[in-house]
RNA sequence: GCGGCUGUAGCUCAGCUGGAUAGAGCUGGGGCUUCCUAAGCCCUGAGUCGGGGGUUCGAGUCCUCCCAGCCGCACCA
């Protein structure tokens, strides 16, 4: 790949550069900004620069010099304010290219990575917020599967905790509603919880004495016993089911789902505290505000320092566990650090497996992973962090390393879609705060309602310009754009950023969006398919693309070849520092180039007896076609539906 | 108070370990359809890169102080 030249050069330039100099540097290697002055680019001389003491543009000269280089390189050049840019023998690289396809080391193989997203809480339906986790875990555990490591996808289902509680009360209490009526309930059984969480939470507020319900509630599912825990397993499922199919909506799917209930029924935390206590991460506080609490103290860490309280409970004074404490035995579970293990069984079909106390006896090996990736949004930074602490004062220092926390930031409501939905008054000004989303208010989009608007909206694009469909493939061609379009939009902010969710945006199919990639690969395969209608070939091969003269390649084409060469890399370097974002660009770049060139270079009518004239022959783009579909489509699932 | 994130064109945002004229998309204006071609392409529209100071040959990028906004810092998850 583009990385191997590199690497080769770098090297090169650094035994120059010791000749010369008698320093040791690694040379950065970048892309110019525009391809006329070079395919590639090392700023070395500006960095040498103060320790050399000497202009850059002299030293560019020095090192230029004498410098051995490759047969596929044409010419050095210094360019700039003293950059040693390479230009590269442009056929001799294409047919390189061509030979070799993408392949990551096999040894990966060997290491599992754990990946852990969506994570809903199963009482009500999903909103844009939860899309954003969903849309960002999957893409990941595509660029993991891409890299060529063995994933595990779990997806994590609190189902005994107060969110659910509330529903369970919202039901019994609230309603009057008995186990039967509640599982007849018509479908979409999330958008019922939806409401009766929010009413739930005014419920609650009429009458105070009213939260009793929810502690009684809670303590009853925590340990698995009558009414309010049979409830609570109904709603927790009836709203996973739904979860899982708006979520299959958008291709997104996992191997196993993990229940709290399974973890608190199997006592992992009992094994998880006395390695807490044998370690002496965990004490037993004797007197002050943590009096008769196990805690773990933090204070030592840099990490932790200006706390108010530099300790965390693990356990509280009445005995029960925390959540962090339950996240600790979890997350030891995950590396193969417990001697206890879930049982296991089908969800509904053979491909999901979730974890029980009287499971099944053949199953897969879960767990035992050499790395956890936990999606999880900014706001949980601090819990992760005291997670990670908590393997590192038990000594697991290598799997709190490897113990991850995938942050992202939030979705909010962008002021003109609140006001869209009416969450916010017309006649509070037109302020610009955007509005933050809340379950336990009601406030937000559901998932499944901005699915079926974007679906709407691609029905009414195509069948504006296309008329001969039948419904079903109306239907099929108007939810894949829908998904690429909202997939896209996910990916394409990077993780930092807090997203304000705008309707007319996230509708909007023109530009950078899905969409738009997907159309450049619709055109690409239409003229593969011309060419086969024309009985002409299709694809060109290693060898003679390496012959082809150096003419065909016309700058904006051979930018174009350059940049899908840089897809592995670009993969590489999103997987390892987890901003998908640069997949969502590079894809979008990619795209850009090519409608740029569709337009330049009608392909079908050029010939190959034009040699040498400014648009290609048809045989270097035909190859090159062929190659980058093959290429954008071997990575495509791990960036968008591009 | 402590910690994290954010502040770049009217709007939404890129800008890779400091480096080649600060870039996209949307919106506005103007063009392009005998086609592999309109979910597109081309042209056009200039921004105290939140503000001050500093380091450097060179700062949107690093350091420091300040301003504004968001989010964390429970015996809740």
């Amino acid at each position: 790949m583009l990385s191997a030249y590199k690497q080769e050069l770098a090297s090169l330039l650094s035994r120059r550069i010791r000749e010369v100099y008698d320093l040791e540097h690694e040379p950065a290697i970048e892309v110019p900004p525009r391809r006329e002055l070079g395919d590639l680019a090392f700023p070395a001389p500006l960095h040498l620069a103060r320790e050399v003491k000497k202009n850059p543009r002299a030293i560019a000269e020095e090192l230029a010099g004498g410098l051995e280089t490759p047969p596929w390189v044409s010419e050095i050049r210094v360019e700039g304010a003293g950059y040693l840019n390479i230009f590269l023998d442009r056929s001799a690289v294409a047919g390189r290219l061509l030979g070799e396809p993408p392949s990551p080391p096999a040894e990966r193989r060997a290491t599992k990575v754990i990946i852990e997203h969506t994570n809903i809480n199963p009482n009500k339906a999903a909103h844009i917020g939860h899309l954003r986790n969903a849309t960002l875990g999957d893409v990941l555990v595509r660029v993991n599967r891409a890299l060529g490591f063995t994933v595990e996808v779990q997806n994590y289902i609190d189902d005994t905790g107060v969110q659910l509680a509330d529903v369970v009360v919202g039901f019994l209490d609230l309603r009057g509603m008995g186990l039967e009526e509640v599982a007849e309930l018509p479908e979409p059984f999330d958008y019922i919880c939806w409401d009766l969480y929010s009413e739930v939470g005014q419920w609650y507020e009429e009458d105070a004495s009213r939260q009793d319900l929810r502690r009684q509630t809670l303590h009853a599912m925590e340990r698995s016993e009558g009414l309010r825990a049979e409830m609570g397993r109904l709603v927790s499922r009836r709203v996973v089911a739904r979860h899982l199919a708006t979520m299959a909506r958008i291709d997104v799917d996992y191997d196993l789902l993990t229940h709290e209930g399974a973890i608190l029924a199997l006592d992992f935390f009992a094994e998880a505290f006395e390695q807490l206590k044998d370690s002496g991460a965990v004490r037993l506080e004797a007197e002050g505000k943590n009096a008769g609490c196990w805690v773990m103290p933090l204070a030592g860490s840099e990490e932790f320092a200006g706390l108010e309280d530099p300790d965390k409970v693990i356990v509280r004074s009445d005995g029960t566990v925390t959540y962090v404490g339950k996240d600790i035995a979890y997350q030891l579970w995950k590396f193969g650090l417990l001697e206890k293990d879930f049982e296991y069984r089908f969800w509904e079909t053979e491909d999901l497996w979730e974890t029980t106390i009287d499971g099944v006896e053949e199953h897969p090996l879960f767990g035992h992973g050499q790395r956890a990736i936990n999606v999880i949004d900014a706001r949980q930074s601090y819990l992760q962090k005291i997670v990670r602490a908590g393997l590192e004062a038990l000594g697991y220092i290598a799997e709190a390393a490897e113990s991850i926390h995938f942050a992202y930031e939030m979705v909010s409501l962008s002021p003109a879609t609140a006001q869209q939905l009416g969450y916010l008054d017309e006649t509070a000004d037109g302020e610009t705060r955007s509005l933050e989303m809340s379950g336990r208010k009601g406030i937000g989009v559901k998932a499944d309602d901005l699915i079926d608007q974007l679906e709407a909206k691609s029905r009414d694009e195509i069948s504006s310009r296309n008329r001969d469909l039948d419904e079903t493939e109306l239907d099929t061609l108007a939810h894949q754009i829908a998904v690429a379009a909202l997939r896209f939009f996910m990916v394409k902010a990077t993780t930092t950023r807090v997203i304000a969710f705008d309707l007319d945006e996230a509708l909007n199919f023109e530009g950078d969006s899905g969409p738009y990639l997907q159309y450049s690969m619709v055109r690409a395969r239409n003229i593969q398919r011309k060419l086969e209608g024309a009985g002409l070939e299709t694809e060109v091969s290693p060898d003679e693309a390496a012959a082809l003269p150096a003419e065909v390649w016309a700058d904006d084409l051979w930018d174009l070849n350059l940049s899908v060469a840089q897809i592995p890399e670009r993969v590489e370097v999103a997987g390892k520092s987890l901003e998908l974002s640069l997949l969502a660009r590079h894809a979008l770049d990619l795209a850009q180039k090519f409608h740029a060139i569709y337009h330049r270079h009608p392909i079908l009518q050029e010939t190959d007896d034009a040699v040498p004239v400014s648009p290609p022959p048809r045989s270097s783009c035909v190859g090159w076609i062929a190659w980058q579909r093959s290429w954008v489509c071997h990575y495509q699932r791990g960036c968008s539906r591009g």
